[in-house]
DNA sequence: ATATAAAGTTAGAATCTTCTAACAAAATTA
DNA sequence: TAATTTTGTTAGAAGATTCTAACTTTATAT
């Protein structure tokens, strides 16, 4: 159907229309590593065939189709991540290159099964939500740690962001998660907030990492 | 390194070396499905490329180079698909479109996991041998089933072609790898053999059928 | 041995994806 | 608001892979 390349294009639009709220030429032009005349003559392409909204000097838009599209290849990505880590033992910092390149094999059985062995899983390893067969998926309401205040006891439960070096940081402070954070205190001219956690007593994160660590607040049982 | 494609073309000449004896122009547009002039003009690139060497009007001959990166295509082929079908469940005859696209994914890790995890097989769901790390493979002596005389007692051990109709076919008739099949009687007009296997005695497959099938005579154990 | 068929080659063009250079619009800052 | 920076666009070209049409060489058959 799309090639590789377009598919490409489909997701980049589709994570930052999720993380930025709008996706324009030049964060595709970065994100992907590729010039901004050559994106923006795919914009064309892709609007041509359906799949984005595009004027000039305006952010892109995904159509329904395109949504979908985008939200399939998503979906085999997380998938195929989620498979690695669990059937396969790697770790979560290395699966994201290997992951890039399956997520465009054409064949609907492979994802069912990786499905089905994996037993129908709602999330990848890094917490993203994993989108079902019909290209929905549900961000159940986390915040970023960096919203949180002094006090708040929260449950790491995603990141928003999984780079190589990013995971491997986390790993090094065994930050994993599910882990449970206190929040302690929050400098507030740089926004570096002092956490406790495990048997970690006053670990420093900056404000750029408690950006990327996404958190839902500890159910207070009641009895 | 190699781009898709040169990877695509490799593994055909590799294996019409393999199964010819030699891979001429012609053949390989066939199996590709790329015409004539196209394959023409790859020829003199993966010539500069040092990987072929080609003189106009001759078959085509792999460099020690060539060999040994389509190897390793062929590696990756035949790892997926023992994957494929020893731990996701898929039969014999459903795995190789999909390996087919698995082939080219860059990650030495992934395929040495799959090695691992299949505890380092020798040869794929069809019999065919997996090359090793250094590109290196050993086909046991195996014989065509059709060049096998009536009495023999022989042992299914590999096919030399593995598209999904001849494999649904041999399913449909029984025929595992591993069956051990008498050679009956053979009709000399057309190549025509009559087998006996399991509890099917006066089995008929034809010459095409039985050109595909590679079986090892039943070692005849010396008490 | 000549004619025909099969296989191989050359030339030229098309599509896809990418680029650089130059220009234009929009946003930001002074 | 005017100047500057950032963002976006157009035009033109290049590399990779593919094609068709026309021609040549090698193999096969009469």
């Amino acid at each position: 159907m799309n090639t590789h390349t377009e598919e490409n294009y489909l997701k980049a639009i589709f994570n930052l229309s999720a993380t930025k709220g709008e996706a324009n030429v030049n964060e595709l032009s970065r994100q992907l590593d590729i010039k901004m005349p050559t994106v923006n003559s795919m914009m064309k392409k892709l609007s041509d065939r359906g799949l984005i909204i595009y004027e000039s000097y305006k952010p892109v838009r995904l159509t329904t189709k395109g949504q979908k599209e985008a939200a399939m290849i998503i979906r085999k990505h997380r998938l195929t991540e989620m498979y690695l880590v669990e059937k396969m033992g790697f770790g979560w910092d290395e699966v994201h290159d290997i992951a890039e390149q399956i997520e465009h094999v054409q064949s609907p059985e492979f994802f069912a099964k990786m499905d089905e062995l994996l037993g129908y899983p709602k999330v990848d390893p890094h917490g993203s939500p994993i989108p079902d067969r019909n290209g929905k998926m549900e961000w159940t309401e986390y915040h970023k740690l960096n919203e949180c205040k002094p006090g708040d006891t929260v449950i790491f439960k995603a990141v928003t962001h999984s780079s190589d070096d990013f995971l491997k940081f986390l790993n090094t402070r065994e930050l994993l998660l599910e882990t449970v954070i206190k929040v302690i205190f929050i400098e507030s001219f740089d926004g570096t907030i002092t956490v406790e956690y495990n048997k970690r007593k006053q670990e420093l994160l900056s404000n750029i990492v408690c950006d990327k660590i996404l958190v839902s607040h500890k159910k207070t049982r009641s009895v």
